[in-house]
DNA sequence: TTTTATTAAATTGTTGACAATTTCATCACA
DNA sequence: TGTGATGAAATTGTCAACAATTTAATAAAA
């Protein structure tokens, strides 16, 4: 990924970011600032401001004088995430439409068509298939003109979206009519139809959701 | 308002942040750390903290070890600021109507009732009806049923609202106008139709924006 | 045995000094 | 006169010690 460490703060922040995200520090553990700072070899200081980074893009929790922990991501907290990508990407999705250049666009055709080169060689290995998700909707939001959006979907969402990812990440079936449905906005976007690009866009990630819910289901929750 | 201040970060936070919006700070001015300590009596370490949160609530300007600026509301900003209120108090308006209780219902219309007693007494008086706006749209969001929207419109969206209220608090003739919108509005959620209050809700800040716009024209920007 | 004070340990909040970096002014040189 | 190097001042980043608060553990009382 990107390096971009000038400060000890910047730098400690990043990896404790993937640590929670990959699991390592697990979801409700409790954070103790003088053991992480003996950890990462820093004083408490940058380990703060590290901290409370993280807890601005709602990875860990703090209560004042007391308790850090790990934020949990149960079902509530991840319905309210998928709403936040429904409106927040839809509306993306209108923006895009109006506002990409046409090279822009030209970019997300051919992202859409490494998509398909890649399910069709893998045979809907799902995991090439769902990096391939988050690059198709991060290319969109990204591109959208609106700079407060893209930024809260990637500081604060996406985080969120990608600690559950572990649980969702064996749905074969939907690696198809995913395509589609990206197929199906890249042709809204290109023909400039921006009511019509946030419709769809807002379907899809329902879409998504309901294949979680159903699954949640089945697995049973924590 | 709230006092809560049980940690010097979070004291000074909100005081410079009532400096930022109140103007005692003016938009794109420097700051300098040392300063602001020593302007509130305190280290570097919570002021620093303090510093911390209102960049990540957008009201100041960072850059790794060098300038750190009050954020400049200029017309690029205003419009994504918009944006976000139309798309995300949109779809607030939608999940109230499915979501509010009846009890909460009930104390929208007696918000509503309150407004239109305060517009007939004083003829039309902007103040008034302004903060009487805001709690329309506050009242809504934060009671919408996901935490994570009224989140993010309270501590992101409206602080930078705030900050460009004063060029746009004398807007009389827009008084009744609005009251009619949120008439409405309130009907839908009533209805339980989220739906069309979410495309009203959509119509009466789109028309909001409309006319800061012309008003801008009119003035002339800084 | 359960409940409530009391106190010790653990943890967070705060501070002032020190280090690293950037910015700006000054001066030499073309 | 303009341009780039040099160094001092200003500013941010980091550290380790200290203070305040909370958590727990222990003991006393009902």
């Amino acid at each position: 990924m990107r390096e971009s460490s000038s400060t000890l703060s910047t730098s400690v922040f990043d990896q404790i970011k993937n640590d929670i995200i990959g699991g390592q520090l697990p979801q409700g553990s409790k954070i103790v600032e003088t053991e992480l700072a003996k950890k990462f070899n820093i004083s408490r200081g940058p380990l703060r401001e590290a901290l409370h980074k993280l807890e601005n893009i709602n990875l860990i929790v703090k209560k004042p004088h007391s308790s850090t922990q790990v934020v949990t991501v149960d079902f509530e907290l991840m319905k309210q995430v998928y709403q936040m990508r429904i409106v927040m990407e839809g509306y993306a999705a209108r923006l895009a439409a109006e506002n990409m250049t046409d090279k822009e666009i030209q970019g997300l055709k051919d992202l859409l068509n490494t998509h398909q080169d890649s399910i069709e060689n893998a045979g809907g290995e799902s995991y090439i298939q769902k990096e391939g998700d988050v690059d198709f909707h991060y290319y969109i939001f990204s591109k959208c003109g609106n700079e407060l959006l893209a930024n809260y979907l990637e500081s604060k969402v996406y985080q969120l979206v990608r600690m559950c990812r572990i649980r969702t990440s064996t749905m074969k079936d939907r690696v198809a009519l995913a395509y589609n449905e990206h197929s199906k906005i890249v042709d809204a976007i290109s023909n400039r139809d921006g009511e019509f690009a946030e419709m769809l866009m807002r379907k899809h990630i329902s879409g998504a959701w309901e294949t979680i819910m159903k699954l949640q289901e089945t697995q049973g929750d924590s």
